[in-house]
DNA sequence: CAGTAGCATGACTTCCCGGTCACTTTACTG
DNA sequence: CAGTAAAGTGACCGGGAAGTCATGCTACTG
């Protein structure tokens, strides 16, 4: 009858949606491990068995969950990397990107950061059971590209890229968790300038260089 | 009786040694949250019971084996950090002594990484009760101080120790991560090199530098 | 507006795990 | 070597969470 997608398929994406978005929540203040179907139902208000009409279990909201929010950024990540210009301008907005993202998605971070490796958690091993690359390797290597990309231009120095990209991924990582964890943080352009330095310029003292 | 220790003493400790061990294996091999007090017991060939006549409980357990672990490391850590000599000496020895270090402790790094962060993990909250700062965060501290050092005696540029700490000590945790992934991964020596080139002078084109 | 298809519900079942404790085994002592 | 204190054991208990399903409810249909 419609001509895309009928009444229903509407409403279940909304369903869906809203769920995801109570994960997320939940997730966001209690940490992965220590969140239950149950609250997230509660959260989401809703019975629990409704979240099973719409997911197989739970491995499969959180995993759907995970993979939706961090498809948002990457949306964002990805115009970025493919945006004609200067590598360094572009670094920084990418660094820029982050740092506002994740102080405005507080929620979201502590998905990320519980999903972009399976370590600590009990491993998962079920991931879609066909081979796809879990979403933080995908990221990983559009780093690794737009890296790649600015040694083949010569505007950075060339090394393994794909080390070069998980050093400065978990690196800055780290420093927007400690973001979120103090009360006062330095402003968002401050510690993007000093990252950009960190990162461009390492840290030996420009009067000792050769 | 005995001068120091006494014979029941010293079966103690070799128990609790025992047990951590086993704990470590588990831990290492199942994941922190994947793993249960009986999987512990089967590995150390004790029942369950047994366990509790040495630790309070599972917390207890897996604080426990944790700090003992990363105590190990840190006394190693510290032999680096305060010795005297060049600064880049130093950090090349410290690097070396973190990849050569995990590359034959497994276990101890799956550890160190499910508990340097409470983060992903259900929250913690009962840490020692008293206001007791969490191994890592100590870690950190040493490792600002030493930066702090190389500040001040003018061998690196001066910029927030804390940060930077924080910034390379992931960075470099997570290549060894990644390492202990890989089914063949370049010798320590090159990656060393790799990441002091990284650290040291970061990523910009010597010849395009000012 | 009666009939019905399927969505929503939450009490219930099942499973698993941390922690306990009555009983067994070990090892020391006199 | 008998007696006993301590260490070790694992069946059991309580709790909590994932997942199910009989029942109620809603909204569309003819």
């Amino acid at each position: 009858m419609s001509p895309t997608k009928t009444k229903a398929q509407v409403l279940e994406e909304f369903r869906i949606q809203t769920i995801q978005e109570a994960a997320a929540r939940v997730i966001g203040r209690d940490g992965l491990g220590a969140t239950t179907m149950q609250a997230i139902a509660k959260e989401a208000g809703i019975a629990k068995g409704t979240i099973y009409l719409y997911f197989r279990d739970r491995n499969d909201l959180v995993e759907r969950t995970a993979d939706h929010a961090l498809a948002r950024l990457a949306t964002k990540v990805d115009e970025v990397l493919t945006r004609q210009g200067p590598f360094v301008e572009n670094l920084r907005r990418l660094l820029t990107l982050f740092v506002e993202y994740f102080e405005s998605n507080r929620d979201f971070f502590r998905i990320y950061l519980a999903v972009r490796y399976p370590s600590g958690e009990a491993e998962d091993k079920t991931r879609h059971q066909r081979a796809e690359l879990p979403p933080y390797q995908v990221y990983l290597d559009h780093l690794s590209h737009f890296f790649g990309q600015a040694m083949d231009s010569g505007e950075i120095r060339r090394t393994d890229a794909e080390r070069l990209a998980l050093f400065i991924s978990e690196g800055v990582n780290s420093i927007l968790l400690r973001r979120l964890q103090e009360t006062e943080s330095p402003p968002a352009e401050l510690e993007v300038d000093q990252m950009m330095d960190m990162i461009l310029f390492g840290i030996s003292n420009p009067d000792a260089r050769p």
